[in-house]
RNA sequence: GGGUCGGUGCCCGAGUGGCCAAAGGGAACGGGCUGUAAACCCGUCGGCAUUGCCUUCGGAGGUUCAAAUCCUCCCCGGCCCA
């Protein structure tokens, strides 16, 4: 699935002003001799995805629309799947050794994630035809059957030891009370390898990512030079960050995922509409893929009204649109409006909120038997962690029913709402809403 | 393998026989102000329940009226030596 229609906005002699326009440059190698490079011919590039989990996230969508930003370029991506990294573990950008997982949950996550990855970018007969058409692949593929004494002579040689010792991501490991393993330490090595791999197969010049990537890139040019004595390129784009520290991508709930099942629709345009007004024009500029241009004169009008957020609004709508699609996206939107919204009048619509917002099955038969039915519904509907947090929230006059706050010794929901509603509408602090099918 | 230091609640981190569900900070959550902001102020922050009870301080045992705190064994990590 092929969600945007944003094509082609990007000049393909431009592809690296327009990177650095949008703070997406980190660091590169030489810059003078990629940007030579870039203007000379279509060129292949790549970034890998390690499947740690059977989604990717938030933080993602930037090395992803990266990707993105040179197809439309007019430049030839390949998505990869890590499914023989994910084995190890990338040691980058952590602090602590990563548990292994086991092979189930490794390929049925590969294949979550790469199904994500499609959906990024373009891969029809018209891209193939001019050559733009995307790859993905899975490194499992030139790894699995690769025997260890093979791997040590013709990978391992071409690589001092003093030399990953000296990557960032290592000392950093190694100066920390954390340590690091031996398997997470030879990760280097597995990228290193598949960078070779790609240029030999694909003629794969460059490699993007993280900035925490900057080690494992350099490590695999130099593998390239050594094993093929060829040019390769790398770039890294900066980790996303936040004004108030907070890591960027998470909440309280956990991490903001891309897979809608996780997270959704309306969870994702929340996160964003409440972004920090600091924040907003840089994710602009990274988590979109509206010019660079616009963005500016969008934010010229933000600035003269920022409670009204339109450059948040933007935003969170953009990013749905890519993730998610349209009819998402606009359903999010109608979602936010509704429950935000000053001119709502939720009691009769509650229905249209049904698949758009957290929802929870209620027993209305179950719930009578107590005479706690707020407070079970609390917990049930995992608004609360705990009945004691139920209770506790309720005394501090965060729960709403239908818009109504409850009093401070409320333990059950009002009558009328438990004789004959079908949906009812719960909130818990400002942010948190929840939609109850009693049935 | 030897030595040594350490493993405490979401995180950091105090506690070294009872006054400990465990200081302090951060995060988080709720309230107020506001823009569903930021900053700031207030409150909460193991579980269940009306005083109270139950489960927690790497794991398993033990000493004691009483243990996160003492002893034994084990597991995990750092550092130093070999």
């Amino acid at each position: 699935m092929f969600h945007t229609g944003l094509v082609g906005n990007t000049e393909k002699q431009g592809i690296l002003e327009d990177l650095i326009a949008r703070g997406l440059f980190q660091d590169s190698t030489d810059k003078e001799q990629m940007q030579k490079r870039l203007a000379d011919s279509p060129i292949t590039l790549y970034c890998g995805f390690d499947p740690t989990a059977d989604s990717l996230h938030l933080g993602h969508l930037v090395p992803l629309l990266t990707l993105r930003r040179f197809q439309d370029a007019g430049h030839r991506p390949i998505a990869l799947a890590g499914g023989a990294t994910g084995m190890v573990g990338d040691p980058s950008g952590r602090s602590e050794e990563r548990n292994l997982l086991d092979q189930n949950e490794l390929s049925s996550n590969v294949a979550a994630v790469a199904a994500q990855l499609k959906s990024f970018l373009r891969f029809d007969a018209e891209s193939k035809k001019d050559g733009t058409a995307a790859l993905l692949v899975d490194n499992r593929e030139w790894t699995v059957e690769v025997n260890i004494l093979d791997f040590l002579r013709d990978v391992g040689k071409h690589v001092t030891v003093g030399t990953m010792l000296a990557k960032e991501s290592v000392k950093a490991r190694l100066s920390s009370d954390q340590g690091l393993s031996f398997t997470e330490f030879s990760y280097m090595l597995l990228q290193a390898n598949d960078f070779f791999e790609l240029h030999e197969n694909y003629g794969c010049e460059m490699q993007i990512g993280g900035s925490d990537q900057w080690g494992n890139i350099t490590a695999g040019i130099d593998m390239i030079r050594r094993r093929s004595s060829s040019t390769a390129y790398g770039l890294t784009v900066p980790l996303v960050t936040r004004s108030d520290g907070a890591k960027f991508g998470k909440t309280a709930e956990g991490t903001v995922w891309l897979d809608p099942k996780r997270t959704l629709p309306y969870e994702l345009h929340q996160y964003l509409i409440n972004i920090d007004d600091r924040d907003v024009e840089k994710l602009l500029l990274q988590l979109t893929l509206v010019s660079v241009q616009e963005i500016s004169e969008l934010m010229n009008e933000h600035l003269k009204s920022p409670e009204e957020r339109i450059a948040q609004q933007r935003l969170a709508t953009e990013v749905c649109r890519l993730v998610h699609g349209d009819a998402e996206a606009e359903q999010a939107v109608l979602a936010t409006r509704g429950l935000f919204g000053n001119d709502s009048d939720l009691e009769n619509s509650l229905e249209s909120l049904r698949g758009a917002i957290p929802e929870t099955e209620v027993q209305v038969s179950e719930l009578k038997k107590g005479n706690e039915s707020l407070i079970d519904v609390l917990v049930l509907s995992g608004l609360c962690s705990s009945r004691g947090d139920a209770r506790r929230t309720i005394s501090a006059g965060g729960i709403s029913v239908n818009g109504a706050r409850q009093s401070n010794d409320a333990v059950s929901l009002p009558k009328e709402v438990l004789v004959d509603a079908e949906y009812v509408l719960i909130q818990k602090g400002k942010k948190n809403r929840h939609l109850l099918v009693m049935v």
